[in-house]
DNA sequence: CTCTCCATTTCATCATGTGAAATCACGTGC
DNA sequence: GCACGTGATTTCACATGATGAAATGGAGAG
């Protein structure tokens, strides 16, 4: 497979823009880069133009509009997310913690949508994210309610690092997390992606049964007491159940 | 100012993506860009590689989930936004119309953000989308309540295309049309973006006192009656005036 | 099993990307 | 108001990397 070098170069530019750096210099771009300064000015022309990039009042670049407008598309045709939406309002107002919805793309888990109270503690999964399918409710979630053959071919390919404290540690001990979990119909987590947070999570199918996202509310785990999980398991089940009949899943047999 | 061509082709490629047209195979790619098919398909790969397009179970490429996360990136810094989300939640709530944000990028007004509501006829209004700044409630308040000075410097800018039967057709139009929103503190269209919808629109400011965004709600013009204008323009105007206090906005002097 | 339609690879040609160094532009201190 | 410094931009000679016609590969239909 040959690709074009240029255009690789250009496009890893992007990658310098984070979270956290949300705006960077020609000179940062050239040092982060390792490209010549007139090169990666080139190549941040050419972004400039396409509308992929912008100029704050300094001259600094960031990330342009466009990115909004094409992440729209690639959302758009996400039809688990369309079906989810209405859903993932009502768990909020329900539950009163945040909602994710989460699909597997690769080994990864992707969080797409995203729904948060207007506490001043956010939970800050942000859309886009990735994580390992291991790790937290919500991935692991995509996994341990796979047919059994595909989720050990799946958990053969994964490798486990360790991640935080509450993360499986290795394959058996992530076998077992999953075999109890799916006897017990829904996946749990504390601190698993962030610490002192918690978070339950439950499957979503369509109507070929297959597993093709999940559904998950989480919180701090100071909100997230023992005794209010019956009551969000309930209102989460309810939400996934109707989500996966929108998708046109059914429950009996043929 | 110098750009780098491969790039540049490169990049174009994506503008091939829309809405409507969410999968493209090779030969689409390369007919419809003008490049030689060995030419496209390197550029493509490039983008696979880079997690910009995906491929779907054919061989049709379509736009990554990479867009997601960079979408992401650029929604989460702009603070308007942030500050907005609860507020609309809340107005949706109150009103069960669809709520927008919209912000001007040059000449252009860009939708960030949505909230709709769940019945069968969604507006459409999709983040990320354009429109000209003289169309529809929510563009227009973006330079209805500019102070005079910018205002004018705007509209000397624009060049008005009839878009709809209810847009203003020229710029005397536009002139009278938003005189009167401003004397009436608040912006309204019929059919503006789109056939059948009315909107009521509203300028966001921020601690500077300058309009940084416009809040609207729409929906059918057969559930947007005229005797229940007053009531959504009274929860709008409160949501606004919210958001802006949230940005640090105050309303007397100095 | 063959035909056909695309996707993919090859390869000789030459357009384009490349970076060191020069220049420009703007802000800051004196 | 002028000199200095920092960082953005342009220049230019060179060679790397892009290009497309044609050949090859591969999958699905008849």
């Amino acid at each position: 497979m040959s690709i074009a070098n240029t255009f690789d170069k250009g496009l890893k530019l992007l990658e310098l823009f984070t979270y956290e750096r949300t705006s960077l210099t020609l000179r940062e771009v050239s040092e982060m880069s390792g490209l010549s300064k007139p090169t990666a000015l080139r190549l941040l022309n050419t972004l400039e133009v396409n509308g992929y990039l912008t100029r704050d009042k300094g001259k600094a670049y960031c990330l342009g509009l466009k990115f909004l407008e094409l992440g729209n598309f690639v959302a758009e045709r996400l039809d688990v997310r369309a079906a989810a939406l209405p859903h993932m309002d009502q768990l909020l107002f329900m539950v009163d913690q945040a909602v994710n919805l989460v699909i597997r793309d690769g080994l990864d888990a992707v969080y797409i949508e995203k729904r948060e109270t207007a506490h001043p503690v956010r939970m800050y999964t942000r859309v886009g994210r990735r994580a390992p399918l291991y790790s937290g409710a919500c991935p692991r979630a995509l996994i341990a309610f796979l047919p059994e053959k595909e989720r050990e071919d799946l958990i053969d390919k994964l490798t486990i690092e360790p991640y935080m404290e509450t993360t499986p540690k290795d394959k058996a001990e992530l076998r077992e997390r999953i075999a109890q979990e799916r006897a017990q119909g829904y996946t749990f987590s504390r601190g698993e992606l962030h610490d002192g947070t918690a978070a339950l999570g439950v499957p979503i199918r369509d109507y070929t049964r297959r597993v093709v996202a999940s559904l998950s509310i989480s919180g701090p785990q100071s909100s997230f007491v023992e005794d209010k999980h019956p009551y969000f398991l309930k209102a989460l089940q309810k939400a996934a159940a109707d989500i996966s009949a929108d998708l046109g899943y059914t429950r009996g047999r043929g």
